[in-house]
DNA sequence: AAAAATAAAGTAAGTACTCACTAAAATACA
DNA sequence: TGTATTTTAGTGAGTACTTACTTTATTTTT
């Protein structure tokens, strides 16, 4: 006879920080709270729900994270780590070239497995509160030294411009599939000559 | 002594298109739920408090609309008017230079009374449904045959550039006005050559 | 008075969140 | 090392409250 051992505060993994151990319910949690809210948003999806596709109890949401704006908060702290990472190479490069190249590639690096992220935080731009126009800022302001460095007229609003596009394309690329925008990206690259 | 006569089913004004008669009251409905389903959102403004903001019964509501949804299909019915109104001279237009200068234009002619109807638009395309990409097809295929005539490499992707910088800029007059982006008109006009 | 329009009160189905409790793990300690 | 104690993860039934929508009553118009 064997006996089965499932702890129940089992360490399954580490958070991107590693900053806390999860276990493997929370991050159940986490998980179907994200593919949920970013697909059907925050405000309509119930705790029920979410609890239930994690095959949890209701009630060890509320222990995790004291309310839905808590699992919200949790989530949305992953998602701006995840955010940025992605936007990373633009901001280490020092070829203004490159950092042109790069910004135009990034929305084609975003992994799929990270899409729900994406699509959350364009989401919750509509949803208020977690809109903040200044987080692009260090990207534009690399932008605006690259358009500076390559000689164009008016490298603020290039800048503005730049991430502008890119923020379309990303949308673009979450609504429609990457496949869908390779065209265009080529077409971006002819245009800034990169 | 007098009587204050205020009569129940007055007839304030028409619909855009004058189909039918529209009492005070419903009128009063539907500029409260706009108002409010444009600010804070469809999903969690109660019904109780769009009849509160309008000064009316909540049961009223019910007997114009059905129900909840009906009111938003009768708010985005006349939205979509709207939106079209302020599209229809780039259509209409037989100049290519000119049908680039005037899509350009567009964002700046929204009329600010106008402008919950186009933010709620934006807003409802991250709440599924009411997203229908096709509604941009007639004015990118325009672009495109602007493009064409005044010589551009790639018409098809450079009308689609320009329909979304064009829509970049409307979501950034909705939320930090339209003084905001006036440098940036100019900057576009002057890349476009317009 | 009949019919239409409006208001008020009510309903049933959710909703976020709580609470009393169980079981297992980690810790304290003899 | 073995036993008692505390801490933690987890449950699921319940609670107060909100929601969209209905029904009944009242007022207004004809």
């Amino acid at each position: 006879m064997h006996r089965i051992i499932n702890p129940p505060n089992f360490v399954s993994n580490y958070s991107l920080y590693g900053k806390e151990p999860v276990t493997d319910k929370k991050e159940n949690i986490l998980l179907a709270a994200l593919q949920l809210f970013s697909n059907e948003g925050y405000n309509v999806v119930p705790t029920s729900k979410i609890a239930k596709q994690a095959g949890v109890s209701e009630g060890l949401i509320f222990k995790h994270f004291d309310n839905k704006k808590g699992l919200l908060d949790a989530i949305m702290e992953d998602a701006e780590l995840r955010v940025n990472q992605v936007f990373a190479p633009v901001l280490f490069e020092t070829d203004p070239i490159k950092t042109i190249s790069k910004i135009i590639e990034t929305p084609f690096n975003i992994r799929e497995e990270e899409y729900n992220y994406w699509r959350l935080q364009f989401k919750l731009k509509w949803e208020t509160e977690y809109y903040n126009p200044q987080k692009m800022k260090p990207i534009i302001d690399k932008l605006q030294w690259a358009f500076s460095e390559l000689g164009y007229k008016d490298p603020q609003n290039e800048a503005e411009l730049l991430s502008q596009i890119v923020e379309s394309v990303s949308v673009n690329i979450l609504r429609e599939g990457l496949k869908s925008q390779l065209k265009f990206k080529s077409f971006l690259q002819q245009k800034y000559k990169v």
